[in-house]
DNA sequence: TCAAGATTGATGCAATTGCATTAACTTGTT
DNA sequence: AACAAGTTAATGCAATTGCATCAATCTTGA
């Protein structure tokens, strides 16, 4: 093993890391302008406004943003920290619990949509026609993204 | 102005940030396993290592690698900590210095290529072929990306 | 049923990051 | 020359991250 990489893989590489630090980096100082916290919120919030009954187990946030363990938790003790959601304890197993989102979650998710689909419109829908872009999502996906479907506010689960 | 995205812009940087963070981390994964540092000093030693004479201005690191001047400050004492680099006073501007890459330097920005190389071949690569990494190269640039040319072992700067 | 092993979530601690500020020097203007 | 403004690099401090581990509970399978 250990074949070398093409230039062109090693390129797109390249341009795959630089671009997303660089649009992340812009997106989150627009949320943090705009007096907003960080994109990691919005990505919690989102699943959690989305799932049944807005409410998942810290393992299942977990799962869905792909971010370590220790991290979800710490995640959640800050939105409950701030009202955004609530823990609830699970009667079927009673080490986990489960976590809510509160009135104020789903209201904060909405507004933070509203700076971060303008980002996203800034950084890469001015740049590309709607068919590169999807050329573009196709070329990802191809590179393993488990990804589900693609509604409108999508999620985007940042590091 | 504020603007919504479209539904293809939204969902190509959905896996422009999902993709980059899985990837990111097998590699960083890959490149502790094998017993190396973080890709960031693989980045800063490459820079160094094509530089004329070896060495950089720290603010041109910084340029370079797209991250933050206390970063570039603290990366270079790691690099000096462990061998792989030297502070060298700067004679035509007293406030500032040259950072020349050592022997060991070298030595270990080689060595590390090969892991790194290795997983941009196994993520990257392997899955698509030369001309859809040229497409997908092509597209990420439009999105801003100001990288400069693309020789083999080319630079990446996470952040 | 019971023990061994897996899963869930939290946390202490060290390392790293981000922010703001500082000190030292250079440049441009008058 | 002299001073204001800009540039370069470092650092104290708070916040965050990563790692390892723990306690509690669930599951499996003899």
């Amino acid at each position: 093993m250990k074949r070398r990489p093409s230039p062109e893989a090693t390129a797109a590489w390249t341009r795959l890391t630089r671009v997303q630090t660089r649009v992340l980096g812009a997106v989150e100082q627009d949320l943090k302008k705009a007096g907003f916290p960080p994109l990691a919120w919005y990505d919690a919030l989102h699943e959690l406004s989305r799932a049944p009954g807005g409410e998942l187990r810290p393992v299942e946030l977990e799962r869905q943003m792909l971010i370590p363990q220790y991290s979800t938790s710490r995640l959640i003790d800050r939105l409950v920290e701030e009202g955004l959601a609530v823990r609830r304890e699970c009667q079927r197993d009673k080490r986990g619990q489960y976590v809510e989102i509160t009135e104020a979650g789903r209201e904060l998710q909405k507004n933070m949509w509203s700076a971060y689909g303008a980002a996203i419109e800034r950084h890469i829908g001015s740049k590309l026609t709607d068919a590169d872009a999807a050329t573009l999502r196709d070329l990802l996906d191809r590179l393993g993204c488990s990804c589900d479907g693609a509604g409108a506010p999508d999620t985007v689960s940042a590091r």
